[in-house]
RNA sequence: GUGCCUGUAGCUCAGCUGGAUAGAGCAACGGCCUUCUAAGCCGUGGGUCCGGGGUUCGAAUCCCUGCAGGCACGCCA
């Protein structure tokens, strides 16, 4: 069992199922298939801890008014044997089930047995499922955009895990194509400009203007001073990239280590230009799709569903980079046999979406199977306004500079307390700040004032006895059952974060649970209370403090023991 | 021009597979430390859910339309 919660929704609509079925054989209602009974939390806690519309779904159908059909069922409901307390019907014809105190003490004592295992459920049964994200072209520093969909991409992938599914995570490196032909023109053009004067060769327009390219050339200059000045310009820009990209490799990775994400695989590009690229092509011409053009090779948009046709093999024979992008997801699905791909791509790819989808479908796999998270672009803020650079750089800001200023944790907070979809805006003065006013630390906090108490009273050599021995009934306090509630909705929150690939609704999560512990901890003490409902406190601080503890860890962010 | 995303409290955002009186944090205002960390808690005020139509017993949520902001429409990636 992987909540209380999962075994209640379970009786609750096995007892709706029992009592449609004798209002039935009663003549009450008339035969009618049962929609699926949807329970939800009701806004209100007046409303009950469960509510159900099924009698209004089931007004047109069986053509009675809601609130009749929700008394017959009523009528009928035997709650013996379940959680339930009291049910009763409400508004246009909800139905509400009140539950008793029994399930929010068996929850605890299932965080207690489950520990860090507390929140793992398994809708995934194993599937195999890839997250990739960053992928950051390999031709300079990783910046805002890598920053935060390398928190997305690494949480989404964490939640993945904790909901049943077996999760790779993968860097997709550009090593080849195009921008690695720009990137040995830009950096042979420094080059050129360092040893020959800036005004020797002008530098190409659509090159990589970055400082970091500059800095490149000089580093190779300094170790092998101007052994290329005689090569041809092909020896020269292969020299100059073979020195240039590993330093860049080494950098994200290191950056990427810094930010606590470890990949299991680093594809490269350049790998599928052996033959997988052709071999792709082949697929795509045996099915069909491929039609010829201003010599060049297309993929049909007629026959794929899009506005469009798409090139793969230019007129010079190179392939696009959607060419390799096709390859890769064919190596992804059908060489490695993944069941399901999420891609984390910035919003400005979206354009790219329905042409991969569509490619899917070319090469014979489903593009339900293909997902793409789009994230939207950040905004820093400092002092107030827009920071673009670096003061103490003067370059645009990268991810090294970001955790320079705000910090690992606050970092990754940040970016998973929005959905990927909406714009953020990161305040790079409040990631800082200690004070309520920094969420990060909010829920830090709570933490660290758990094992405060525990500390204190293992000072006073009172430990936790085992847990049949505790009377949790003595919790009763509104401030305590409402953490139980919150601490009971962990596996729902996994469940929902990974159906809809939004781990940011963990971050609100594990601050409502903080919430949820200050307000307990304002209205009752631990420390001094008898013995028995010491004891029963004793026991719910130490719940909190492992569903806290298993949400930062899923987040990657410490989970200090005193601040 | 075509397509996609966004528009909810002063600010930043949840809610969006339709449900009950639209939520949270911050900001504002007023309280709470002789007791386990005040980096905390409690309370008050605050809304044309961008506008306009439609579907529905019921719409912030779905459909149509208009407006505003962002993005994409390359033999770039």
């Amino acid at each position: 069992m992987y909540s209380v919660y999962e075994q209640i929704t379970e009786q609750i609509k096995t007892v709706i199922k029992n009592a449609i079925n004798q209002a039935v054989s009663n003549g009450e209602l008339p035969e009618a298939d049962i929609p699926d009974i949807m329970l939800e939390k009701p806004r209100e806690e007046a409303f009950g801890d469960l509510s159900t519309n099924l009698a209004m779904q089931m007004a047109k159908p069986v053509k009675m008014a809601p609130r009749h059909i929700a008394q017959s069922i009523l009528k009928h409901i035997n709650t013996e044997g379940t959680f339930i307390n009291k049910v009763d019907v409400a508004g246009p014809g909800f139905i509400n089930f009140y539950l008793n105190n029994e399930w929010l003490y068996k929850t605890l004592r299932l965080i207690d047995e489950r520990q860090e295992g507390y929140g793992e459920i398994n809708i995934g049964n194993g599937e195999k499922v890839m997250v990739e994200f960053v992928s950051a072209n390999p031709t300079g520093p990783l910046h805002m955009g890598n920053a935060r969909g390398g928190a997305l991409g690494d949480c989404i992938a964490s939640v993945l895990e904790k909901a049943g599914f077996d999760v790779t995570r993968e860097y997709y490196v550009n090593d080849a194509g195009n921008q690695m032909e720009k990137f040995g023109i830009s950096l042979e053009a420094r080059y050129l400009q360092q040893l020959k004067g800036e005004d020797s060769i002008p530098f190409p327009e659509d090159g990589y203007h970055g400082e970091d390219i500059i800095d490149h050339v000089k580093d190779y200059i300094k170790e092998y001073g101007s052994n290329l000045l005689d090569k041809s310009p092909e020896e020269r820009r292969k020299a100059l990239i073979e020195y240039a990209l590993p330093r860049n490799l080494k950098r994200i990775h290191d950056g990427l280590t810094r930010y606590r994400i470890n990949y299991d695989v680093w594809f490269r590009e350049s790998t599928l230009y052996e033959s997988e690229i052709e071999e792709t092509i082949n697929l795509l011409k045996e099915r069909g799709y491929i039609i010829e053009k201003d010599g060049a090779l297309w993929l049909n948009g007629e026959k794929a569903g899009l506005e469009k046709d798409e090139v793969l093999i230019r007129q010079n024979g190179f392939p696009t980079y959607m060419a390799a992008d096709i390859a890769y997801h064919r190596n992804k699905f059908i060489k490695r046999g993944f069941d399901r791909v999420i891609n984390l791509w910035g919003a400005d790819h979206h354009g790219h979406v329905a042409r991969m989808k569509a490619a899917m479908e070319a090469i014979g796999i489903s593009k339900d199977r293909l997902h793409i998270v789009l994230f939207q672009l950040v905004h820093l803020y400092k002092n107030g306004e827009i920071a673009r650079m670096s003061k103490r750089t003067g370059r645009t800001i990268s991810l090294d500079d970001l955790l320079d200023e705000v910090g690992i944790d606050a970092a990754r907070f940040f970016f998973n307390m929005k959905t990927s979809g909406s714009h953020l805006d990161f305040d790079m003065d409040l990631a800082v700040e200690q004070s309520n006013n920094n969420p990060v630390f909010y829920v830090q906090y709570a933490h660290a004032r758990i094992c405060s108490i525990l500390r204190k009273l293992a000072e006073e050599n009172i430990k936790r006895i085992p847990s049949e021995k505790v009377n949790l009934t003595l919790l009763t306090q509104p401030e305590e059952l409402a953490l139980i509630k919150k601490l009971a909705e962990y596996p729902e929150e996994i469940r929902m974060a990974a159906q809809t690939l939004e781990p940011s609704r963990l971050t609100h999560y594990v601050m409502d649970v903080a919430s949820g512990f200050h307000s307990f901890y304002n209205a009752c003490r631990v420390k001094g209370e008898d013995e028995d409902l010491l004891q029963a406190r004793l026991f719910l601080i130490h719940c909190t403090k492992i569903v806290i503890k298993n949400v930062l860890d899923l987040i990657r962010i410490d989970a200090p023991e005193k601040m």
